[in-house]
RNA sequence: GCUCACAUAGCUCAGUCGGUAGAGCGCGUCCUUGGUAAGGACGAGGUCACCGGUUCAAUCCCGGUUGUGAGCUCCA
């Protein structure tokens, strides 16, 4: 048989399993790709044929290695738990899961015994073996088993696939595979968490108990990941916000509702200010609306119906149902609608940085990236079709050019269209929609953007732009999103006068750039861990002085550095200058401006940047001069 | 919303097998006037989240409420 590996061609004899194959070559590998087909080392090569092989650095071999993983962990759990039930464990992002019903939930001590049992498990090394069952033997065997959900699994495998199980000692588990070809594969491994979790993700279903773990090649790796976990930890908003005095929530305002410090504050104003600039430059008019309207807003745009249950109830002000605002864009809509349009003035761009409140389901909130009230700033687009790309590639120039100001230069971008199956699900006739699917794709493809096509994805009223930001730690957060909507353009019967001296319908774009202040500054502090670049740190400098007699100088740099226009604070707190460094250190201050006899003798500062040692001495003016570029809105 | 866990000083946490509590940091006062990541002493701070129940007695046990955390999507 004739086997191409990477270019590469090997003559083998026909029933040469892929592990041989690898170790001919001189490769290690922890599965292969056959022809396209994921299998496992013991796969016999019956023909011609091409094959990757996966070792631990590609995604499909981590797979294979962290399923084997959960296989053992339902191994122990079997061995030690009698009775328990199986349900489903796959592999995951960073390490695998394995659900089981059993009679109470898992405890921390039990997580260190399951532990132990899968170390010795390991240690026994069984041999992994695929085994292919008839359809109802399986059912049989599992049904004797008594496992009740691999029962149900099966029967919603369609009738005509091979069953496929895999056997190590006693333990038998239904599983497409492929696995390692021996439990003793295994090398660094971790339990981590346990969680309840739905049968099927269906909160009508039984709830299962979730056991979560990790696992690696090299114990160094597994370490290196334990640690990054620890980093999130370390940048976690909700920590820093309370060690950087940032912001606040309370049991007595109510869950999900954001209280923002003086520093906080700040940072947000510095960032609005900077969102209002950037949308002025770029020919958008900036609006303000209420924060409670009539209902009937809602139900004529749709969202009533849609989003009920998300929403806020009505609250009854002169016979009349009020609804605390959920989104913002039926407000523009009739700002639109106080004037007869004409094609001349189109496009309109109007934002708002607007706070909106919704009822999401208390178990879904957390610290400021999933709150009750928050403030989008949103921005709607009112076009003539014909415009609709050029607007899109301005939107998504906007958008990109945010993201790099403040530190995002990575990102993935999704183009969410209709789903070619099903275009009854849609609302708008084809040939719009054709039209603005081509104008999204057309704005990416000006913008020389990477992109993936999510079939399916779009919204009922449109297509869509998702993009994903890529923070300092390579995790991924929901960045700008863009829109494309004839819903309600229709169902607020809006037009403009075309050249022709007839009505039109103007196309809507909803589009958000940083998501919600909340959730983005959120995400900011933990991009930065809390040490925010110069223009946003709340507080740019601080002016320590050494002893109290230079406390009368301290101030005169102070003010000489405040008339320069640089937030800066003075510490004449009786402490060391050791005590005031580590302190604004922790406060993540960009410069710490230490004074003292030598400094007052040649009206100077010495000067520290966050993280880094002495600089030496500079003069005020001169400090002033090097700080201020870097200092105001990046404009 | 659901499952599980948690809620003790401003913060991080210890503690009481049921007899109303403690540390470190922070805060205040004083001493110290110190040159680049924590100088020292003293002091003030708690209805042990809230509401009920059991008990001679509840911060502790039980139930409820509120809030917080992890998870509930990544397909045998």
């Amino acid at each position: 048989m004739m086997v191409t590996v990477d270019g590469r061609q090997l003559e083998v004899p026909a029933g040469t399993p892929v592990g041989q194959v690898a170790a001919q070559l001189g490769l290690r590998a922890l599965a292969g790709r056959m022809g396209g087909r994921l299998v496992g080392l013991d796969e016999p090569v019956k023909e011609d044929t091409s094959l990757e092989l996966l070792d631990f650095c590609t995604p499909a071999g981590r797979e294979v290695y962290r399923h084997t993983a959960s296989h053992v962990l339902a191994h122990a759990v079997r061995r030690l738990f009698p009775g328990v039930k199986l349900a489903i464990g796959p592999a995951i992002e960073d390490g695998f899961y394995y659900d089981f019903e059993v009679a109470r939930p898992f405890t921390p001590e039990d997580l260190a015994a399951i532990e132990q049992e899968m170390a010795r498990i390991v240690a026994e090394d069984w041999p992994i073996q695929r085994q292919i069952m008839q359809r109802d033997q399986a059912i049989e065997h599992f049904r004797l088993a008594d496992e009740p959900y691999k029962v149900e699994l099966i029967e919603d495998l369609p009738e005509d696939v091979a069953i496929s199980c895999y056997r190590q000692g006693d333990f038998l588990d239904l599983c497409a595979g492929p696995h390692l070809p021996s439990t003793g594969r295994l090398g660094a491994f971790k339990l981590l968490t346990t969680a309840g979790a739905y049968w099927r993700g269906d909160e009508r279903c039984p709830m299962l108990q979730r056991v979560y773990g990790t696992a690696f090649e090299r114990a160094e790796d597994l370490e290196k990941h334990l640690f990054n976990l620890e980093e999130q930890k370390r940048r976690d908003h909700r920590r820093l916000g309370r060690e950087l005095d940032l912001y606040s929530m309370h049991e007595e305002g109510g869950a999900g509702l954001v209280f923002w410090h003086p520093r906080g504050a700040l940072v947000r104003q510095l960032i609005e200010d900077f969102w209002r600039k950037v949308h002025r430059e770029r020919g958008y008019d900036i609006l303000y609306s209420p924060h409670i309207a009539k209902v009937d807003l809602w139900k004529t745009s749709g969202h009533w119906s849609w989003y009920k249950d998300s929403m806020y109830s009505p609250v009854k002000i002169d016979e009349a149902e009020y609804l605390l605002k959920p989104m913002n864009c039926p407000f523009h809509i009739l700002i639109y609608q106080t004037q007869t349009r004409s094609y001349r003035e189109l496009p309109l761009r109007w934002a708002e940085l607007g706070t909106v409140y919704r009822y999401e389901r208390s178990g879904a909130l957390h610290g400021l990236l999933r709150v009750r009230g928050f403030t989008q700033d949103d921005a709607h687009l009112f076009c003539r079709p014909d415009q609709l790309e050029d607007e899109l590639v301005g939107v998504v120039d906007l958008a990109e050019f945010m993201m790099k100001t403040f530190g995002y230069h990575s990102y993935d971008v999704m183009l969410s269209v209709r789903d070619p199956e099903r275009r009854d699900k849609y609302i708008g006739d084809d040939r719009v929609w054709e039209q603005a699917e081509g104008a999204l794709l057309g704005a990416l493809r000006r913008k020389n953007l990477d992109y993936v096509v999510g079939e399916g994805e779009a919204q009922f009223y449109g297509p869509k732009i998702d993009i994903t930001l890529k923070d300092s730690l390579g995790r991924g957060w929901q960045g700008p999103t863009i829109q494309v909507d004839f819903n309600l353009p229709e169902r607020f019967d809006l037009g403009y006068m075309g050249e022709d001296g007839t009505l039109h319908r103007p196309v809507m774009i909803h589009r958000t750039v940083l998501g919600s202040m909340e959730r983005f500054f959120g995400g900011l502090i933990e991009h930065y861990a809390g040490a925010f670049p110069l223009w946003l740190a709340p507080v740019q400098a601080v002016v320590i002085p050494i002893a109290q007699r230079h406390a009368g100088y301290a101030q005169e740099v102070l003010a000489a550095l405040k008339g320069a226009g640089i937030r800066v604070e003075v510490d004449l707190r009786n402490e060391k200058v050791g005590f005031k460094i580590r302190w604004h250190e922790v406060q993540k201050v960009p410069y710490m401006l230490v004074v003292g006899d030598r400094e007052m003798e040649s009206q100077s500062v010495s000067v520290r940047e966050r993280g880094g040692g002495d600089r030496g001495r500079l003069g005020v003016q001169e400090l002033a001069a090097e700080l201020l570029p870097k200092a105001g809105l990046p404009l």
